[in-house]
RNA sequence: GGGGAUAUAGCUCAAAGGGAGAGCGUCCGCCUUGCACGCGGAAGGUUGCGGGUUCAACUCCCGCUAUCUCCA
């Protein structure tokens, strides 16, 4: 049976039991900051089992992509070794919401397994939570008690999903694989060894787990139950691992191909599943817009990435192959994942790009690598250095192991880990955003703040406390509600004022900017302007209110922003994605991601665009809406986790929509002027434009006529002239700069030749030498130091001393031969000199610097370097 | 969000508290029927930006920006 066909037949089967087949959400949970993927088919019902939210439906069935790498359910180290593990795969699961209980469930799973699937009923073995009777009864009915196992909490009580959420006893279904796999005759589900596979889970949501670990009954109890589909499809097509299926054999096979080497060889399998596992992971995350980063989960990419390529390694391959592969996968899931096919030009690149730029980094690091164990005594590498090399240059662990052993040296690994775990400390403790602010009024925040500024710029509000940052000097004013909106989505935050009118005379507090943390508490940040203190705001009415022209100002960036991007499409392409903005008051910044080349061009055709899109006038209206009716209407969602689950839905004129949590102007023809300041490569396939709108645009356009205006009147000419102008200035100014090198150079030998006629001999161990001394009183010390130069050539032997003044400095230097150099090394009579007329130098042996404030005292010099070279006058 | 590293010629990188270097590439010349090689020569730099210390900073210190990397 193919992998398509269990699917289809599992969730038809449950349509058949009255499930709505539900489509699955992303491998990104948009709503659940408590992970960071989507690593089991339950994340998106969560709240159905855990709140009072309405129920579109009582039983659902869904086929759930997942991903299980980094974060709390990372899967990551089993890969390859016990070819049941994933990073990437795909769970069948039925759910139940306060609706059939364990009774049906388990009835409906063996109907399937059995009839459906027509697996021997003799293979097939269950256990259950050791105090979950009620489930053990109801299996009895089904096959013989010596096939139904207890096991404990740590097997058959499962989840959360994260930290908090659903959770309850399981019950799971066993596939024997026969004795002689077995390890012993007592063997049972649960044990280590190869007989028995799990497939499938039937867990009972009953308690909801709280932050502090209590168990809470569950508002609806019910059923999740998952069966990852790669087993299953083992299980039906008699393979000896997921990785002879249907879904991972032509990878395989195309590994086969790229690197000679055969899937047979028993010792290199771990390493083709590796590869096999990951690129089906890196092809779906890139799929949702990843990128591989150095944060989060654009890093748990990277990593993926990496991973599969340090594992290439093992095949011999060394030049990147894994894009080659993405479309293999995209070959196998095309067909259940549309969007793969519509964005394989796009993995294969970004997958493609990674590669070489893990080559290049196994390149400079392997330098780094040689650097290190240069010092090294002994031949053993310290944990400290090892992890230097981990932690600055990164070098993988298992390549760091290899570059050692081929070396004959070890790496001390638990050193190592000591370190590791000191930076994860260290970022822990750090990461923590309240760490600073200290409360100094009222109580902490127990609820988010309510927010109020998309109505409204002014609004009345309870003061709830007040922190205090002592290094910067500002405090945080916390509120019930505010209309201020606190950075978020690019968006700056806004300023204002918050007013206590109750007392005698009314107190203000100055905001300068508006922050909101994780929990959704908003901060009002600023200082107390003039009378009062930072009591005289918890606890009582206040007034807040936003600088109304500050917030103008931002939506109308805001809404330019929305016009770039939607032009950026327009004129670019689709494929161009946003990877970041800064929506500011004076001006607005746009990174992307895209892979042509921009021209100059293309910069002005999408101002004149934008441009006209303002003249047109259209309007700018803003809906609310769940984030997946957002997407139906096809508005432009990028970043899926930081929405919440209803949106706010942006629409310019009716040919743009974006999800977007910022604010913005009613018509587009408020922003009355759009102009691009800059435009920038900020990485690769990375790029920015810079943009300034309304007042701020007339402002710099003001700015350009005002220089051009300047530089025409100097030139004496007018606007459209100028670059010529200019031109011809540098060309003229180059000519003279040679011509004027040339004078130099002309005088530094005339200087030079007229020097050396009053050379002065004198004798240094016997040899015969010469001192020149000479104040120029033209050019600077570098004009000084080449006639030293030339005078030195002449002379070949001895001491040469220039000076150069120019009002009261005067700057010296001192050349001494190499063979003088010994006896009287130029810098020390620097210094000599530098006491005479009343300054400082110094230098090398040969060639030495100074100056001094006492021109006047140069004959003086003079004569105390013939004493010390004892010249005789 | 935190730690570490890097920023020097078009590219790859050295060196270093006192006049900025190499290799490759480019251009010119020689050699050669031509190409490659070889030889000779030249052009190319605000040593990322902004402060500070110093007689002197490309180098030391501080801040910023960008890139790389590890951790959360």
């Amino acid at each position: 049976m193919k992998s398509s066909e269990i699917r289809s037949l599992y969730l038809d089967f449950f349509k058949g039991k009255g499930h709505s087949i539900v489509s699955g959400i992303g491998l990104i949970p948009f709503d659940d900051p408590t992970l960071l993927f989507t690593s089991a088919g339950m994340v998106q019902f969560k709240k159905f089992w855990a709140t009072d939210v309405p129920l579109p439906y009582q039983r659902a069935t869904t086929c759930q992509k997942c991903l299980r790498a980094g974060g709390k359910d990372s899967d990551i180290d089993k890969i390859g070794i016990t070819g049941r593990h994933h990073t990437f795969f795909e769970m069948l699961g039925n759910f139940s919401f306060g609706d059939y209980f364990k009774e049906e469930a388990i009835e409906w799973a063996w109907e399937f397994v059995i009839e459906r699937l027509k697996i021997p009923e003799r293979d097939v073995w269950v256990s259950y939570y050791e105090k979950d009777m009620e489930t053990k009864d109801i299996w009895k009915r089904f096959l013989p008690e010596e096939r139904i196992i207890p096991l404990s909490a740590k097997d058959n009580f499962w989840g959360p999903a994260g930290d908090t959420g659903p959770c309850g006893p399981c019950t799971e279904l066993y596939i024997d694989n026969g004795t002689e796999k077995g390890c012993g005759s007592d063997c049972k589900p649960g044990c280590e060894c190869g007989r028995f596979l799990e497939f499938w889970n039937l867990v009972f949501p009953q308690y909801d787990k709280q932050k502090d670990g209590a168990l809470a009954p569950l508002k609806r109890r019910g059923v999740d139950t998952g069966m990852g589909l790669e087993r299953i499809t083992r299980i039906m097509q008699k393979t000896p691992s997921n990785y002879e299926t249907d879904l991972f054999l032509p990878i395989i096979k195309e590994i086969e191909k790229i690197s000679g080497y055969s899937y047979d060889r028993e010792e290199k399998k771990p390493s083709f599943r590796i590869m096999a596992d990951h690129i089906r992971a890196a092809v779906f995350l890139i799929d949702e817009n990843i990128l591989p980063s150095n944060e989060a989960r654009g890093y748990v990419l990277r990593r993926v990435i990496r991973r599969a390529e340090i594992t290439g390694a093992d095949l011999d391959i060394k030049e990147p192959f894994l894009h080659i592969l993405s479309g293999v996968v995209v070959d196998i899931m095309a067909d259940v994942y549309p969007s793969i096919k519509r964005n394989v030009e796009l993995i294969k690149r970004v997958i493609q790009e990674e590669e070489e730029k893990y080559y290049y980094l196994i390149n400079s690091a392997s330098k780094n690598f040689y650097i290190a164990i240069e010092k090294l005594k002994g031949n053993k590498i310290p944990g400290d250095v090892a992890f230097k090399l981990y932690d600055t240059y990164g070098i993988p662990r298992d390549l760091l192991e290899d570059m050692a052993s081929q070396r004959g040296l070890t790496v001390d690994w638990n050193v190592f880990e000591r370190c590791l775990e000191q930076q994860r400390e260290k970022a822990r403790s750090s990461s923590d955003i309240g760490a600073r602010k200290e409360l100094i009024v009222g109580n902490i925040p127990q609820v988010e703040t309510i927010f109020t500024g998309y109505e409204k710029t002014e609004d009345t509000a309870r003061g709830i406390a007040v922190y205090k940052d002592e290094k910067r000097d500002t405090l945080y004013l916390v509120l019930d509600k505010t209309p201020f909106y606190p950075e978020k989505g690019g968006q700056i935050g806004d300023r204002g004022e918050i007013i206590k009118e109750s007392s005698e005379f009314p107190v203000e507090f100055k905001v300068m900017d508006t922050r909101i943390d994780e929990k959704g508490i908003i901060y009002h940040e600023g200082h107390i302007v003039g009378m009062g203190s930072e009591d005289d705001f918890v606890g009582v009415k206040i007034k807040a209110a936003v600088d109304r022209e500050f917030r103008k100002r931002v939506s109308i960036n805001h809404t330019a922003t929305h016009l770039l991007h939607y032009a950026l499409r327009e004129i670019i392409g689709k494929d161009v994605r946003q990877a970041g903005s800064f929506v500011g008051d004076t001006k607005l910044r746009f990174d992307f991601v895209c892979f042509k080349q921009l021209s100059d061009g293309d910069i002005e055709k999408m101002e004149t665009f934008i441009q006209e899109k303002i003249f047109e006038d259209a309007p700018v209206d803003v809906e609310e809406m769940s984030l997946n009716e957002a997407i139906d209407k096809g508005a432009i969602a990028l970043f899926h986790e930081k929405y919440g689950e209803r949106v706010r839905v942006i629409n310019i004129g009716d040919y743009h929509k974006e999800v977007c949590g910022g604010t913005h102007i009613e018509r587009t023809g408020q922003i009355v002027l759009f102009k691009i300041t800059g435009f920038s490569s900020i990485g690769q396939n990375l790029k920015r434009i810079e943009a300034v709108t309304y007042s701020e645009a007339l402002k710099r356009m003001n700015m350009y006529r005002k220089a051009v205006n300047d530089i025409s009147e100097k030139f004496n000419t007018d606007e459209f002239k100028i670059l010529a102008a200019v031109e011809k200035l540098i060309q003229e100014n180059e000519e003279k700069g040679r011509v004027i090198k040339r004078y130099e150079d002309i005088l530094a030998s005339q200087f030079s030749s007229k020097l050396t006629e009053k050379k002065e001999s004198f004798r240094v161990d016997d040899e015969q030498a010469y001192f020149v001394s000479g104040l120029l009183n033209i050019g600077n010390g570098n004009f000084i130091s080449s006639v030293a130069d030339s005078v030195m050539k002449e002379i070949k032997e001895g001491v040469v001393f220039l000076g150069t003044s120019s009002e009261d400095v005067m700057l010296f230097v001192v050349k001494v031969s190499f063979c003088c150099s010994k006896k009287f090394p130029a810098r020390e009579i620097v210094k000599e000199i530098a006491g005479i007329i009343e300054g400082q130098g110094g230098g090398s042996d040969v060639f030495a610097r100074g100056n001094g404030k006492k021109p006047e005292n140069y004959n003086k010099a003079v004569g105390r370097i013939k004493e010390i070279l004892r010249i005789q006058r």
